[in-house]
DNA sequence: AAGGTGACTAACA
DNA sequence: ATGTTAGCCACCT
């Protein structure tokens, strides 16, 4: 088992209508500092294992798609597809909709 | 086959 | 408080 299984298992444990972060996905995945990692897994196979790479945002809350190829816009359009709030700016509420690995929200 | 880059985060100065 | 350095593993050239 890779670290790149490991993530797309914890990216299809994330709840819909929810999001959550690189670092979250990082640790969940068992890798602490592996939030690049994360991102790049995703980058390469998002789309091959239909993953809901929407649902990953960085720690701010913003879209840091910088692939042309991953409009930030589609991010927006599925994530409010699923009733996650979304700025102007591409920004999610991490305090409302942020996903700590478990079912209930922020302590 | 080896080297460089990458959707990031956290810690140190 | 902000700015810079270090770290992770897989994919691509």
């Amino acid at each position: 088992m890779n670290f790149k299984d490991r993530v797309i298992k914890v990216v299809r444990q994330i709840p819909p209508g929810r999001v959550t972060t690189y670092g979250t996905v990082a640790i969940l995945a068992g890798m602490p500092r592996g939030s690049r990692l994360v991102g790049g897994v995703l980058h390469f196979n998002s789309e091959k294992y239909n993953l809901p790479w929407q649902r990953i945002i960085n720690r701010h809350g913003f879209i840091s798609t910088t692939c042309l190829e991953h409009p930030k816009q589609a991010q927006k359009a599925l994530l409010e597809n699923e009733g996650v709030e979304v700025s102007e700016d591409f920004i999610v509420d991490l305090k409302k909709y942020g996903w700590r690995g478990r079912e209930n929200k922020l302590t």
